[in-house]
DNA sequence: ACATATTATTAGACATCGTTTAAAATTATA
DNA sequence: TATAATTTTAAACGATGTCTAATAATATGT
């Protein structure tokens, strides 16, 4: 996990690299959209040879990606923070999702849509590259973890497939989003979700928000 | 949308022609897989041009979404009948995720994961592309109405985005079974989704089911 | 400083997907 | 039978992503 930025010489230089990659890459995105833009021509830009380039990013998409992990750490880092001071689950969701909204997707950018879909692609493609991690799992894992361990969120379902659940209904809210703005409004949808995540569909007993800890048939606690 | 399966020599040379394709398309996948199997293999056996048969089916892996549209037919006929004698949306959307499992799914093929993922690429693509439909939507569509009615499913929500949501709950169960049963057993988590779905990830009040009939607890009950 | 081992880069050829073009073949219609 | 509409075709094309074997750069031990 790199413990030291930059032990030595080479591992300077492929950062360096690196950087250049994505800066030249997301240049041409924006200035000529993603399939427009081929990988010879940042290669070239760059100054390296295309197969350097593969070796470096193996897929087109895993370019924004890289921007994308860069740009969310600030993020990620205020919201775990924030996280911790509210109740209850159901407010972490909602902050989380709201902030999101806000300042990862202030503009409609058609280079969102291409991540989202890359990432939602790769969501079940098991794979610990830390390039296809979206960011967002450790949030909801720590979410789901709070939650689960203040008795705020049923526990007979793993984290991970809770974690998962969070990840592509954001996810597909966010793509509807840029499909259809209209048809799927970001904030209000994303707000439904929090509560059909929470709540759920069936119409029994929603009135009064999360209740207490009580908790009751526990049953499977798979992991 | 076809009202006469074959009025004319064009629309049934046609017809065959895409019958010729899935079936040799479908048998090359299934002895070679997927990506080693090409197009132009493809195009070859079948004999047309690769032109043509790009004309019929615009990426390779809509040749497995019609095979699965032709396949699911039966399977769809029976559900949506077998699903209006149930008596709440819960044992409705249980039972079709049962019987999904026990017989789309029986064996883990590979070339589900490919389909699937397909499927799970363009929920988000705005289209009325058949071809890109699963098949799914009109039963959780109808579930979803059959639900509202009854008062057993929230109404502050839209079918569709009930729908998408019940589309990318199973979806997500069917590909992460597919990538690692082991972790994510097929009937076990779909029972898991249905509880989800139903009633939430949150801890409140959930004590009492339907009750009702037998089936307590036990969250396997497959099939 | 040097020799050797490890790792990174490279050019270029390659297979495949999917698109495009303009011509030819087929079928429908009158 | 003439003409119009549709389908099929070969062939070339651009792009993604892979591969190989040779070369270059860096690290390591002496």
């Amino acid at each position: 996990m790199t413990p030291i930025p930059s032990e030595n010489r080479r591992e300077r230089k492929k950062q360096d690299t690196r950087q250049k990659i994505v800066k030249i890459g997301m240049y041409f995105f924006r200035k000529q959209g993603f399939d427009s833009t081929t990988m010879e021509q940042i290669a070239e830009e760059v100054d390296i040879s295309k197969a350097t380039l593969y070796n470096y990013f193996p897929v087109k998409e895993s370019i924004i990606s890289e921007y994308w992990q860069n740009n969310i750490k600030e993020f990620k880092f205020q919201i775990l923070e924030m996280i911790q001071l509210l109740p209850d689950t159901r407010s972490r969701v909602q902050k989380t999702f709201t902030k999101a909204a806000a300042e990862l997707f202030k503009s409609k950018e058609d280079i969102y849509k291409i991540y989202l879909s890359y990432w939602l692609r790769n969501l079940n493609n098991p794979s610990d590259n830390e390039r296809l991690r979206s960011g967002f799992e450790d949030i909801f894992s720590m979410i789901i973890k709070l939650g689960q361990h203040a008795g705020d969120v049923r526990k007979d379902m793993s984290v991970e497939l809770l974690v998962k659940y969070l990840e592509v209904l954001f996810l597909t809210v966010c793509l509807n989003w840029l499909s259809d703005p209209k048809l799927f409004p970001l904030e209000a949808t994303l707000s439904q979700t929090v509560s059909l995540f929470i709540e759920g569909a069936g119409s029994g007993s929603r009135k009064s928000k999360p209740k207490a800890e009580g908790d009751d048939s526990v049953q499977g606690k798979l992991l």
